[in-house]
DNA sequence: CTGTATCCCGTGCGATACTG
DNA sequence: CAGTATCGCACGGGATACAG
């Protein structure tokens, strides 16, 4: 359902916009970013990673990841179920730009403050 | 007052999250495009190439992005008033990775549907 | 021309509880 | 283990009017 709802006559749709609807939303980039340091994670993985984002985000912000072919899932149908998260081909290709936005972040990060934890 | 307040035993502030939250809103991807593409603009003019956001948003938008030290804001005490905008040289350290999304972003477009202007 | 000031609303997000 | 389901609210953002 994510609405492609376009209001066709006042919108001019550019770049820098739709990729911002896609990874700009309060934790897709740092779930992104985890997913290249590590390549496969499990849903408890990326939560324990996170501590800060509730089941209920997680699991949202996942399956927009996914709807936007940014990430894969798999699952594998056992007991304990198990579901592994890695980033599609289209996804690694943003890895370069999030990675000089991780190194851009921490520059500012150090000249801001020394105390940061982290 | 950008709130500082973290809480100190969970949060891990990573360099991605900063800087989404910097650059993360909803028109300040466009408009630091935009003043990479034009270099210096004044507020009226940045208004019209940014014809769906309200004066309300741009001017809070511009000041968030001031205070955040990514533009520089000169004002010029004539009459009529005048004020322009320009990149700062942090800002500047953003473009490589706006422009890289922003060719990502027009692909992505292209393979979706061939009628985007912009 | 370059903004402020209000009012108001949708939804993004959090907290909590529950499920196959 | 890997999620759903609800409820509720703050806050981002829109519309409109006004101001120096």
């Amino acid at each position: 359902m994510k609405n492609k709802i376009i209001n066709s006559e006042t919108v001019q749709m550019c770049g820098v916009d739709y990729a911002f609807k896609r990874i700009g939303g309060k934790y897709k980039g740092r779930i992104l970013w985890h997913l290249h340091s590590k390549t496969v994670l499990r849903y408890g993985e990326l939560s324990r990673t996170l501590p800060d984002i509730t089941t209920k985000m997680l699991t949202q912000t996942l399956r927009e990841l996914e709807e936007d072919k940014l990430i894969t899932r798999e699952v594998y149908h056992v007991v304990p179920p198990k579901v592994e998260y890695s980033l599609s081909s289209t996804g690694m290709e943003l890895i370069p730009f999030i990675k000089h936005l991780h190194n851009w972040g921490n520059e500012q990060l150090e000249k801001e403050n020394a105390t940061c934890e982290n």
